[in-house]
DNA sequence: CTGTTAGCGCGTTCAA
DNA sequence: TTGAACGCGCTAACAG
């Protein structure tokens, strides 16, 4: 270190800025902390050393004594969707604006293995609170442990009877939503193409769909099931392409809609009109959703407000006055991929 | 404090161990950071303490110590488009592969302030390097300060000529062969649907395009400029659908191709066929390419190769052996929006 | 192979 | 309103 020694530029610490002050390091540490019990010329004097040494306060340093990493950490998926990467990016800017640093994971599949380790790796950076943001099951029970993670978990889109802090859009009611759109265009073979099941959207969709099928005095036929991606759909969508009986499918999501709008074309089964049309109505509305031919009907979920809703909750829970779980109203977007039913010939 | 030190449970910290352990702290020391000159069965009898505590290094003591954070900053942008944004993901992977925190900030817009601000934000939380995914001009000239900023910068998509280290995909190389695919097929009148100029890419494509037109002996006729988006695939689309001598657009990403499918759909335009036809050619291979209507020939990107490549730069750079930047190789993929002009019956 | 000592840069006492 | 002393939890350097 002899090099250091020999005036090796080293970067600035308070004791450097105290020197040129004229101050001690406390005084220093009162300016950069924003105290208001200093002479304004002492203020002032310490400023001008701060500006001119171009000093910044060490964090390390700083979390070490007051035991607050000014960290927190977000947990999402590799997989990168247009809704759960919009809120990762969405909580990663509020979570700055509140004043935090934002530490990220993104985990390869969502086992609990992975999870743990994902957890174990933020708790090791000393994050003040987590949010998480992909909500399968395995990811749920996971965040139910969090007592012993000691710090607190948000869950975006979790299940509120089984975590403590959540947040997100009414799926339910969003589905329902979708559905009922169908249903007074006067369809009533409704086709449901659904998202896995081990996601609380995926459940809460269907069940949505199934609420406005009954709602209307219709028997909600069986649905088929995807995995969220544009391929699912189209495979999926060429089995339902062979159904002549079905005029109109909600599917759980515009990347799958996408896919199933393309196995209908290759069908000839027109999007919305004709004789054979079918209707179909997405969920999220991804902004490519107007430029899909034709232009999707969809529910628009304000993924933006999930985010920034998801750092106020953590704020809350962080301050010790936690906040109660609260929906996101989704918006039914109608496009013209949806139509009446036209009258068959048999 | 009464009551931490009346015994409420506090985090234990390495003393602790040491005391259950029977041995001094920095024989734990050792046995935290792996060191190999230890007795096993004191190894092991630190390691039961540490199990048993439930003990975490504090991490902010060993960066104040080390001076190392191990952590990284990533600077992405807000806007979620596929590219940059598996870009940021693998490189979050990748990152804590190798070993470090990753902490991620998202800009709003790419301006010079917000740049500065982000930067600003790394540094006070002491990372060891940045690496920087949105390549406009701007950033890139913000970047070229690195000197000052005292930390290595890996720029993805920069400019090898004013960046220090880079890490990306041969844009021109992959706008060259998604043209000259149009050129082999016998199109002569390829209009080019760029993307902004100020970015790096949007500018490399434009010169592939052009260079393969002239390599074709062929003029390249104006181009137009969208903003990555769908929205500006399809306004910009419409026009040139107007253009009836127009048998095949370059796309420079494969969102505005979407975009302009649709305009050439409703225009009447088929892709790829008919008399009227016009091909399309993508840029990224986007998920859903294979299954737009037509499904789309593009050129393929390896984000992933280019996340985990940023790593590989930026590590070497933080070990004093900086490595050259390198390009990873496009891919065309070929479906079924594009064939032979038909001809035409003037 | 293991223990002792001395800081890392800062905020929190207290006293002046 | 300001300063002096102390310690946060850890690693580095040395001694044994």
């Amino acid at each position: 270190m002899i090099e250091a020694a020999a005036g090796a530029r080293r970067v600035p610490v308070m004791a450097d800025v105290a020197r040129l002050a004229g101050v001690s390091h406390q005084t220093v540490s009162r300016v950069v902390n924003g105290q208001d019990n200093l002479r304004p010329a002492t203020r002032a004097k310490v400023e001008e050393a701060i500006r001119q040494l171009g000093y910044r306060p060490n964090t390390a340093a700083r979390a070490l004594v007051t035991r607050r990493s000014a960290t927190i950490g977000v947990i999402g998926s590799k997989s990168g969707y247009w809704g759960p990467s919009t809120v990762h990016r969405t909580i990663q800017a509020a979570g700055r604006e509140a004043g935090y640093f934002v530490s990220s994971v993104n985990l390869q599949s969502l086992t609990r293995e992975e999870l743990v380790d994902a957890v174990e790796h933020l708790r090791n950076q000393g994050v003040e609170g987590i949010v998480l943001i992909s909500a399968t099951d395995e990811a749920l029970e996971v965040a139910r442990a969090q007592e012993q993670w000691g710090v607190p978990v948000v869950v975006v889109e979790g299940d509120p009877a089984r975590t403590h802090w959540t947040v997100g859009v009414d799926q339910v009611a969003g589905a329902e939503a979708g559905t009922r759109h169908l249903v007074e265009l006067g369809h009533s073979d409704i086709v449901h193409l659904a998202g896995p099941q081990e996601w609380t959207e995926g459940r809460a969709r269907l069940q949505g769909w199934r609420n406005a099928m009954y709602a209307a005095g219709l028997r909600p036929s069986e649905h088929v099931t995807g995995d969220w991606s544009a391929a699912s759909g189209f495979e999926l969508g060429r089995r339902i392409a062979e159904r002549e009986d079905v005029t109109a499918v909600f599917a759980a999501n515009d990347q799958m809609a996408l896919g199933l709008l393309r196995a209908l074309s290759e069908a000839g089964r027109g999007v919305p009109g004709g004789e054979r049309g079918v209707s179909v109505v997405g969920f999220d509305d991804i902004p490519e959703a107007a430029y899909l031919i034709p232009p999707l009907t969809t529910v628009r979920q304000d993924f933006e407000a999930v985010g920034r809703r998801a750092i106020e909750i953590l704020r809350a829970a962080l301050a010790g006055t936690p906040e109660p779980a609260r929906l996101v109203e989704p918006e039914l977007v109608v496009r013209a991929s949806t139509a009446p039913p036209v009258e068959r010939n048999p």
